[in-house]
DNA sequence: TATTGTTATACTCTATAACTATA
DNA sequence: TATAGTTATAGAGTATAACAATA
């Protein structure tokens, strides 16, 4: 497999501005989440839950990617700060049903439309109206492209041609 | 200060396409990189060492974006693997310069290559080549407005009609 | 047997602040 | 006094695997 001068792909310099636009974004974004005492995962579970009549745990690891284990300490540390409950689901007795408390609720629509305003002139600054436009198709095609789980399969299935190079410590 | 119907708002509807966007293409890569037994973390600090004579840790945790105290842990761990060593700076004593082993440069001439080829059937199937110049384009744009240091001064300036809720635990 | 969620372990990152050795 | 880097601490996310209850 011939690997091309990748600094003349016009494809791989993609890369870049997109890890870069997004990082610049989330570093402001996250100073004012943190603002509000959460962190960017209880954020996220906050919003993911934000209009539902609650998620099994599993539907919630699926849509924040994280695994069932990491989830559980985010839900017990927004359950200690009383914005989401625990409860049954009728018909499953292993399964959880997971919900915004109304103090979570409040929170969340309080919170989200601030943040939102907060982040508007960023984008506005950088891109009139029909850039926008333009700018949400295309990130929403690199988005699927990557979530395409057939592509990823068969290109996740030719490992390690630098494996002799050996990072672990021991 | 009025907050606008947000979910009408074409700049505010470019926030979760570019957050999926970055997901997507974060997670295909992280997994690829975890193969190589590194974290991103750590991936980060070689790829910024990489083509430099070498940096100092205030240089690399400016680009690097965290603080020196993690960046202290970073490279106590790549210089356990002996990908990076650490040297003195002639002419000031406190400073510590960072550079790429022979080990660490060969690794990431080896790893980038591959990674990238990893990744570019995704962008060149969501994208042809002039999308991806637009992308390019606007992407970086995005980028710049949100590192603007005068814009966030004004904008963080105002804080938190939302602190009545309060998220803490005790 | 398979699935749901929790628990346990071990590691990494994070923010913050105190500390040292220089400057 | 200020700066460069380390150390210390406490919290939070991560991957993995074992586990109990249920399906």
């Amino acid at each position: 497999m011939a690997i091309r001068d990748y600094k003349d792909d016009s494809f791989l310099s993609l890369l870049r501005p997109l890890v870069e636009a997004y990082l610049a974004f989330y570093r402001v974004g996250n100073r004012h989440i943190q603002s509000l005492g959460l962190t960017p995962g209880q954020f996220d579970v906050i919003a993911e839950l934000e209009g539902t009549e609650g998620l099994t745990c599993a539907e919630l690891a699926e849509h924040t990617l994280t695994t069932k284990g990491t989830l559980t300490g985010v839900l017990d540390r927004l359950e200690l700060k009383g914005l989401i409950q625990r409860g049954d689901v009728s018909g499953d007795r292993r399964a959880t049903k997971v919900q915004l408390t109304p103090k979570g609720a409040i929170l969340f629509q309080q919170v989200f439309p601030v943040h939102a305003e907060y982040m508007r002139p960023f984008f506005a600054q950088a891109l009139n109206e029909s850039e926008v436009q333009v700018a949400k198709q295309l990130l929403r095609r690199i988005r699927d492209s990557f979530n395409d789980p057939i592509r990823q399969s068969s290109i996740g299935s030719q490992p390690t041609e630098y494996s002799s190079i050996d990072t672990s410590t021991t």
